[in-house]
RNA sequence: GGACAGGUGGCCGAGUGGUUAAAGGCAGCAGACUGUAAAUCUGCCCGCGCAAGCGUACGCUAGUUCGAAUCUAGCCCUGUCCA
C-alpha cells in the first residue's frame, strides 16, 4: 500500500508515508483534505494488561507523536474498560482477567512512557490521555445492547480474522472475548461524538475493529471518521517484534534496564536498521538514507545511532549516554561500564556459578555448569571450563561473561 | 443433557505397560566463522548433586500392576455433532 508522497498535501500524511508507518487507510483523499485544513484529533488504544508496554507498541506510539509533531492532537486511548474483556485479537487462547486495581496501577505506569513522548496539556494540539473504562464502565448491559448491538451482525462478526483464527484451530472464543469487537467500536463512536476524534489508528490487526468503528459512527450519528494502520511489524528474519530471550523488550525503565534496551537496538539486524531509524527516531530522512547506505561493518555505527536516539526518546538522554559509554568500554575497551549489571560480593570470593546466577546469566546451578562446560564463561575475557571455579577478589571489580554479549561486573563490596 | 474426539516439556508434535526425563521440529543458550549482524556448522537445553544417584514431570484424584504418559474408575477442562 505504498501510496506516493507527493500526492499528499497534508504535512500528517506525508510525513507518516515517507517514514513507512502506512499500511491501509480507510479514505487516504479525504483524511488527507482534513488534515490539510484543520486539527485532527486522532486516537490509539493501548492495552493495560502489563504495568509497562513494550516495544511492539512503540509504533503505535510514535505515530502520536507524529501527529503531534505536525500539528495534531494526540488521544491515549487507555483500555481501562476493555482489557477487563481482553481483546482476542492474534491470541489462541483465552486471557486469564485482571483485577481492577491491577488495571488502575497498569495505566499509571505505562503512562510514563507517554510523558515522554508526548506533550500533555489543554492546548489544542496536547495530548491526552482518556480511559474507555469511563465510559463503558457506565453502560449497562441493556443499552449496550440497543445503541451497539443493532449495528454488528453476527454473521459480520464471524468473518473477523480475530474469529476465524480461533475457529479454525477449534480454541474457544467466549462471549465475552466475542464483544470486544463492539467495544472498541463503541470508544471510536463514544470520541468522535464526545470528543472530536476524527481518526483511529492501530496495528494492521486492528483494521476490522477500526471499521467497525467507523461504521458504527457513520450509522448513528452520521459522523465521518477515517482510519489508519501501520504494517505488521517484524523484524528481517521474521519474528514478532519485541520478543527476545529474556523477554519482551519492555519501555518501562523499572521493566527493564536502559542497558538491555540499549543493548537491543544495538543488535538489530543489519536488514532492519534503516526501517527502524525512520520510525523510531526523529533523526532527517537524509541523515537515515546515509546511515543505512553504509555497507559491511561499518553498519554497526548506524546501530549505536539506532539505539542513541532511541534510548533518548524512551528513556532519556543521560540513560542513552550512560548506556553508550558501557558499551564503547566494554565492547571495544574490554574493561567494564557503569551500565553493566553488578553483583556485590562481600566475602573476597564467589564461586564462578554462584556469580553467573547471580548476575542473572544462568537460571539455574545446571545451567551455570552447562554454560562453564560449553565454554561460554569469563572471567576478564579468560574463558573458564572448570565448572567449580572460585573467584577470587582484591580490590579491583572482576567482569564476568557469558558469551560475547552479556557481561557483568563483581564488586569485592 | 447425549454421542464422539482430545488434554504430553516455552510452543508445535510423536509416543498405547518396562530399554521414556519422554522422538522430531521451532524458539532459546553457548562454541566456531564474523561486525555486539545474517547465514552456516557443532554442542547444550526439568531441578539438586563432582559423581553413582535422588527428586519432580505427560489435566486432577483414586486404583490395577513388580512396573503406568501409556490400563481402569470418577472428576475437571476443550472441541465437534446432536438435543
Amino acid at each position: 500500500m505504498t501510496q506516493n508522497t507527493s500526492a499528499y498535501t497534508s504535512s500528517l500524511l506525508r510525513l507518516l508515508s515517507e517514514r513507512g508507518y502506512i499500511h491501509q487507510v480507510t479514505d487516504a483523499e479525504g483524511l488527507d483534505a482534513l488534515a490539510a485544513k484543520q486539527i485532527v484529533p486522532g486516537y490509539i488504544g493501548f492495552d493495560a494488561t502489563a504495568p509497562s508496554l513494550h516495544i511492539g507498541s512503540l509504533v503505535q506510539i510514535m505515530m502520536l507523536r507524529r501527529l503531534q509533531q505536525t500539528g495534531h492532537k494526540p488521544v491515549v486511548l487507555m483500555g481501562g474498560g476493555t482489557t477487563r474483556i481482553g481483546d482476542p485479537t492474534g491470541r489462541d487462547e483465552s486471557r486469564k482477567m485482571l483485577s481492577d486495581q491491577t488495571i488502575e496501577d497498569n495505566i499509571a505506569s505505562i503512562r510514563q512512557v507517554f510523558a515522554r513522548l508526548l506533550t500533555f496539556g489543554d492546548g489544542p494540539t496536547d495530548a491526552v490521555m482518556v480511559n474507555n473504562h469511563d465510559w463503558l464502565g457506565k453502560l449497562g448491559y441493556i443499552e449496550l445492547l440497543q445503541e451497539v448491538g443493532t449495528h454488528f451482525t453476527v454473521n459480520r462478526m464471524l468473518t473477523f480474522d480475530s474469529v476465524k483464527l480461533r475457529l479454525d484451530r477449534e480454541q474457544p472464543m467466549t462471549f465475552l472475548e466475542f464483544n470486544y469487537m463492539i467495544l472498541q467500536g463503541y470508544d471510536f463512536r463514544h470520541l468522535a461524538l464526545h470528543s472530536g476524534v476524527r481518526l483511529q489508528m492501530g496495528g494492521s490487526d486492528q483494521w476490522g475493529n477500526i471499521v467497525n468503528g467507523i461504521e458504527l459512527a457513520r450509522r448513528k450519528d452520521g459522523q465521518e471518521v477515517f482510519g489508519l494502520t501501520t504494517p505488521l511489524l517484524t523484524t528481517a528474519d521474521g519474528a514478532k517484534m519485541g520478543k527476545t530471550a529474556a523477554g519482551a523488550v519492555w519501555l518501562n525503565e523499572n521493566a527493564l534496564p536502559a542497558w538491555d534496551f540499549w543493548q537491543y537496538w544495538r543488535n538489530v539486524d543489519d536488514r532492519d536498521v534503516g526501517r527502524f531509524l525512520r520510525l523510531f527516531t526523529d533523526l532527517p530522512l537524509d541523515e537515515i538514507a546515509r546511515l543505512e547506505a553504509l555497507g559491511g561493518s561499518e553498519i554497526n555505527a548506524a546501530k549505536v545511532v539506532l539505539a542513541n536516539e532511541v534510548t533518548k526518546l524512551v528513556r532519556g538522554a543521560d540513560a542513552a549516554a550512560a548506556a553508550e559509554a558501557t558499551a564503547a568500554a566494554t565492547f571495544a575497551g574490554g574493561g567494564v561500564g557503569q551500565d553493566l549489571p553488578s553483583l556485590a560480593c562481600p566475602d573476597g570470593s564467589i564461586a564462578l556459578v554462584d556469580a553467573l546466577i547471580g548476575l542473572g546469566f544462568a537460571a539455574s546451578r545446571g545451567e551455570a555448569k552447562r554454560l562453564i562446560a560449553g565454554g561460554g564463561a569469563r572471567v576478564e575475557g579468560q574463558a573458564i571450563t572448570d565448572e567449580a571455579h572460585v573467584i577470587m577478589l582484591d580490590a579491583a571489580d572482576v567482569r564476568i561473561s557469558s558469551g560475547k554479549k552479556k557481561h557483568g561486573v563483581l564488586r569485592p563490596a
